[in-house]
DNA sequence: TCGAGTCCTTCCGC
DNA sequence: AGCGGAAGGACTC
């Protein structure tokens, strides 16, 4: 029994609620006791513990579940501010989702909010993805990089992205090209990766390490946003020294390495808590 | 109510 | 290479 139980995998409750509201996702909603979300071709419904029912029955691995939590939570635990952090969240997860979706969303997200990003990707759902019904509610599917891709530049922009329309239109298009592969972005590591996918358009340093992180399992991706920047300057400004506000393309780089080196293979995880725990303290505003 | 500042950045041109 | 400015529009104070 013993033997058993130490080879035996301790199974990490999901925190359901603070994932989905740590901004990595923005077409969900809830309902009742269930969240809802659109996950590309797919409508997912979860229940309180995490588990999955879904209208394609597509099987994903939503919340990660592979992956081996010891051993991350106890690789970027380097500090009593990533302690603190992974010990007010447990249960916060890193979301494997769509990947075309994400990386439209992340495109929206640039240079904007979680409120406006929700907004710009609802009207896109529904203006150009398909209507489906589950579980009595309706739903719009994420339209595919090929309708996208077919859409005007005006038709785009009235979904309210601005300047991003022309951006959102040109990844369609090369998505739908197939020039970038999911499978092939999934088999590089993460520099090859970036390197990739840096060439759409409206994809920068940030934006490509969301889309590595959340959607093609780079867990050593750290997206260095605003807020990251200004965590980074608050609990480690011994140890990453940051000279600018706007950080320039190199500084990116430097500071990413330093990042790895310091908090592991696994410093997407640590990003996610620390990014969660601060938003929460400023109590910023989720879906 | 109003206006100014802010916002999970990227691109462009110098 | 490195910088400053612009890009929509919703939200906040």
């Amino acid at each position: 029994m013993k033997r058993f139980q130490s080879k035996m995998q301790i199974k990490q409750p999901i925190d359901v609620e603070n994932s989905i509201n740590s901004g990595q996702v923005f077409l969900w909603r809830k309902n009742k006791e269930f969240w809802y979300g659109v996950n590309g071709q797919d409508i997912l419904e979860v229940n309180k513990n995490g588990k999955i029912k879904s209208l394609q029955n597509y099987k994903t691995d939503f919340f990660r579940n592979n992956d081996n939590f010891d051993e991350i939570i106890k690789s970027i635990s380097k500090d009593k501010i990533v302690k603190n952090a992974v010990k007010k969240y447990p249960g916060l997860r890193i979301i494997k989702q769509d990947p075309f979706q994400c990386l439209i969303s992340f495109i929206v997200s640039s240079n904007s909010n979680i409120q406006k990003i929700k907004t710009n990707l609802e009207n896109i759902s529904q203006k150009f993805g398909e209507r489906v019904e589950y579980k009595d509610q309706e739903f719009f599917l994420f339209p595919n990089a090929k309708t996208l891709s077919k859409a005007s530049i005006t038709e785009i922009k009235n979904c309210g992205v601005g300047y991003r329309a022309k951006f959102i239109k040109e990844a369609s298009k090369i998505f739908a090209s197939e020039k970038i592969m999911i499978d092939d972005l999934k088999s590089s590591d993460y520099f090859d990766a970036k390197k990739k996918i840096r060439i759409i358009p409206g994809i920068g340093n940030k934006v490509a390490d969301c889309i590595l992180l959340f959607s093609l399992d780079k867990l050593e991706s750290f997206p260095l946003d605003r807020w990251m920047i200004r965590i980074l300057e608050k609990y480690y400004s011994k140890k990453f020294q940051i000279d600018t506000k706007t950080i320039t393309e190199k500084q990116y780089d430097i500071l990413h390495e330093k990042i790895v080196d310091y908090f592991g293979l696994y410093a997407g995880y640590a990003q996610q808590f620390l990014f969660k725990m601060e938003r929460e303290n400023y109590q910023k505003k989720w879906l």
